[in-house]
RNA sequence: GGCGGGUUGCCCGAGCGGCCAAUGGGAGCGGACUGUAAAUCCGUCGGCUUUGCCUUCGAAGGUUCGAAUCCUUCACCCGCCA
């Protein structure tokens, strides 16, 4: 947080990195902005046990206003995460009140990461379950609902979809309350009058925005970033594997720094201008480079390092990084050392074997390993795998699956590499 | 309330008594190419103790030597008429 690092305006900013899908009023932002500082805020659910690589993108547009002198607060939907923003796939099931708590905790210490909770512009961490908790139905019915208007609730995509499919719960046609309500709230305690969100937010922040106005007076503003769409029309975040989580047992670090070395050469000038915080030159250059020597992938190599660093930190960051270039890497994995080795396959899926699994100085067949390492879906599957010719076992092709490596297999004389594929790599250790 | 149509594997969609684990497309996965990319082509795509066995075609019963396919009841969805 340098302030020679400092754009001239946080507004630049966004918009060089197309972070700005919509906003009530730029201008007004802008004059806001400038002399600064405001104070903003975007929420977060406890809808998981963590927050994934979509929510980063919002934590990340946050962070950016901070560096530029403003002031976050990081809000946690203790409350909203009860009742459920309503999404178009349908009624979602609501969690157990001490499962959500116990999320809201979680949630709140992984945004301890990204914003800086001390020094003179310092987060502030707030959790809706704290005004709403006490409110009286009656109450909240009279000051807050009456505010709202629900032939314009019934516009709203979400809602309209849920409408023309299964129907929609009382409870979760209320949640634009709720999040109005806490806006209004965050103005009234903190005088927040930044609410940023994706674009899928919208409807909810500027309904914010006109309760803010309506019971205070005041004026509020409303900033959303556009949805990110990869360039092969796949839902960005997401693995075949699934969510990339930013907590690190959810998604290994080693999975999360693939996943960036791996993105499609079109998407990198979304996604550096999006996630990465160098400058502009910076990341023109990167993109640059992309475009001369695809086959570097510099730019992907850029980006798995820094945002590894900031997600999980440099010494996690170095082990993802020498685990890809040791499984990856020109080298003979026989002649890796033994530490190098073992960090390398603890960061990916592995699996460890007892003395009693080895019989006659064997061990399993290939494809009772490739199914208990999770290479493989089933038994079936490895074996489809192996048909395939598909599965490797020391970087060498398996022929039968119903073979079984020897203890002289093993490298160190513990661990064997099996590998799917030319990406999905595991490990098997043998503990004697 | 009445009449008619529908509910099939991850998704879409054929099948309409045995040759059906079930045509085809998409997604996924593997191979070739390559850059741990994209595109393309080829293969594969329920489970297992894998030349065979087991479990699947909304749910539960029934008919039959044999059912995803016929019958009955139930649940849900979609039309048309009230």
């Amino acid at each position: 947080m340098r302030k020679d690092e400092r754009v001239a305006s946080i507004i630049d900013e966004l918009s060089w990195r197309g972070l700005i899908a919509q906003s009530t009023d730029l201008d007004s932002l802008r004059a806001a902005t400038e002399p600064g500082p405001i104070t903003l805020y975007c929420g977060f659910d406890p809808t998981a046990p963590s927050l994934h690589l979509g929510n980063l993108v919002q934590i990340l547009t946050v962070r950016r206003f901070q560096q530029h002198g403003h002031r976050p607060l990081a809000l946690v939907g203790g409350a909203t995460g009860l009742i459920g923003d309503p999404k178009e796939s349908g009624e979602r099931t609501l969690n157990p009140r001490e499962v959500v708590e116990g999320w809201v905790g979680r949630i709140r210490e992984q945004l301890d990461r990204f914003y800086d909770f001390d020094g003179p512009h310092a987060a502030v961490a707030v959790n809706n379950l704290d005004w709403t908790e006490g409110v009286g139905i009656l109450e909240f019915l009279r000051d807050v609902g009456k505010h709202f208007s629900v032939n314009r609730m019934l516009d709203r995509e979400a809602v309209a979809a849920r409408l023309a499919k299964d129907g929609i719960s009382y409870t979760e046609f209320s949640y634009q309350l709720l999040q109005s309500y806490d806006y209004v709230q965050l103005f009234r305690r903190y005088g927040c009058t930044l609410q940023t969100g994706g674009s899928d937010q919208w409807g909810n922040i500027t309904a914010g925005v006109d309760l803010i106005r309506r019971m205070d007076g005041g004026h509020a503003h409303a900033l959303t970033t556009p949805l990110m769409i990869k360039a092969d029309g796949t839902k960005f975040g997401k693995t075949e594997s699934g969510t990339v989580w930013l907590d690190p047992d959810l998604t290994s670090p080693y999975a999360f720094f693939q996943f960036w070395l791996n993105s499609d050469d079109r998407d990198v000038p979304t996604l550096l201008r999006t996630f990465s915080f160098r400058t502009q030159g910076d990341v023109e250059a990167l993109e640059a480079a992309v475009l001369e020597r695809p086959q570097a992938r510099e730019a992907q190599r850029a980006l798995a390092s820094e945002l590894t660093e900031l997600v999980h930190g440099t010494a996690e960051r170095d082990a993802a990084e020498a685990a890809g270039r040791a499984l990856f890497g020109q080298a003979d994995l026989a002649e890796l050392p033994l530490a190098t080795l073992t960090a390398a396959l603890t960061e990916t899926p592995h699996a460890d074997l007892e003395p009693g699994e080895v019989s006659d100085g064997l061990l399993p067949s290939y494809a009772d390993l490739l199914a208990r390492t999770g290479l493989a879906a089933s038994k079936g599957a490895a074996r489809r795998t192996v048909s395939e010719g598909g599965a490797y076992a020391n970087n060498l092709r398996i022929d039968d699956a119903d073979d079984r490596p020897s203890l002289g297999d093993l490298y160190h004389g513990q661990w064997l590499v099996l590998r799917r594929g030319k990406k999905a790599v595991a490990g098997v250790r043998v503990r004697i």
